[in-house]
DNA sequence: CCCGAAGGTTACCTAGAGGTACCTGACGGC
DNA sequence: GCCGTCAGGTACCTCTAGGTAACCTTCGGG
């Protein structure tokens, strides 16, 4: 232990807690939806990219429970349901909204490598099973 | 759709594709370790607050094959393995780093909240034992 | 009286995350 | 030889995230 200073606090528990609550693909895209004011279930899975309605409730449920959402329900004529950040929640907006702008400006970066490394791969398996090239170097993707 | 401009951008494929692969605890926590530098297999254990080697092996060869991570193996007396960001991967540094500092900053807050609403819940649900018996006959009218 | 909308819940299923435990393989020290 | 280190790989297991499909409830409209 004891490397760099700074970065051992990552085994410290409570950060990590956190972490695993908003750190996943549809607690991220509800977060930074509602990062721009109050919305609805139903506007909720409009915007979100394919979250079906079952996980969306999932999602803001464990949000909820973890202090960051609050769900606010009007006794109207067709019930009305509406999700905002908490003030806990709307700390995570800098970071949230850092974080999507991030995915948006180098999401096609990241798609267009990982499908070279999958053609290039592809390549290599077609050529190990031409011949049995020796391959001492890394990726060590067995023979 | 419609709403404010500027969210409906979430249902962008390369956008939402990216936040799979970063947003995970195990991703978030091993890009943040190597903000400060390269490290080798047996330091982002240490350093990562629980992850077993296997996962972190998975996790490092997720983010390389997606281009955020580089591998470099040195052919050494004890083998020696460094893992380093890539340019790619430094362009992640910002927002990880911001995230990170939320959830030290505020994974306390979290956990004493979800502490508070747990007791909540369970007083709640004693109530209802008292109060309410029938609670057995409320299954669906299945036919 | 049935329909549709809104916001759920429930049952059922699969894929993947993640853990433990054990094996490899090259080296160095004894 | 035998043991320990480092960076894995593999087998096997569990648990949950997430998807589909169906049903519920309350309302107003036709």
């Amino acid at each position: 232990m004891s490397l760099r200073p700074g970065i051992a606090f990552l085994a410290d528990c409570p950060a990590l807690l956190a972490m695993e609550i908003i750190a996943s693909k549809w607690s991220m895209v509800t977060l930074f939806a509602l990062t721009d004011g109050p919305l609805r279930h139903g506007e909720l899975v409009e915007l979100s990219g394919g979250i079906s309605r079952k996980v969306l409730t999932q999602t803001l449920r464990r949000l909820q429970a973890n202090g960051l959402v609050e769900r606010h329900a009007y006794a109207e004529a067709p019930p009305r349901v509406e999700y905002s950040l908490t003030d806990l929640g709307r700390t995570l907006e800098e970071p949230i909204r850092m974080l999507t702008a991030w995915a948006r400006e180098n999401g096609e970066a990241v798609v267009t490598f990982r499908e070279a490394a999958q053609a290039a791969r592809t390549i290599e398996a077609d050529q190990a099973t031409l011949v049995k090239t020796p391959h001492v170097d890394e990726n060590p993707s067995r023979f």
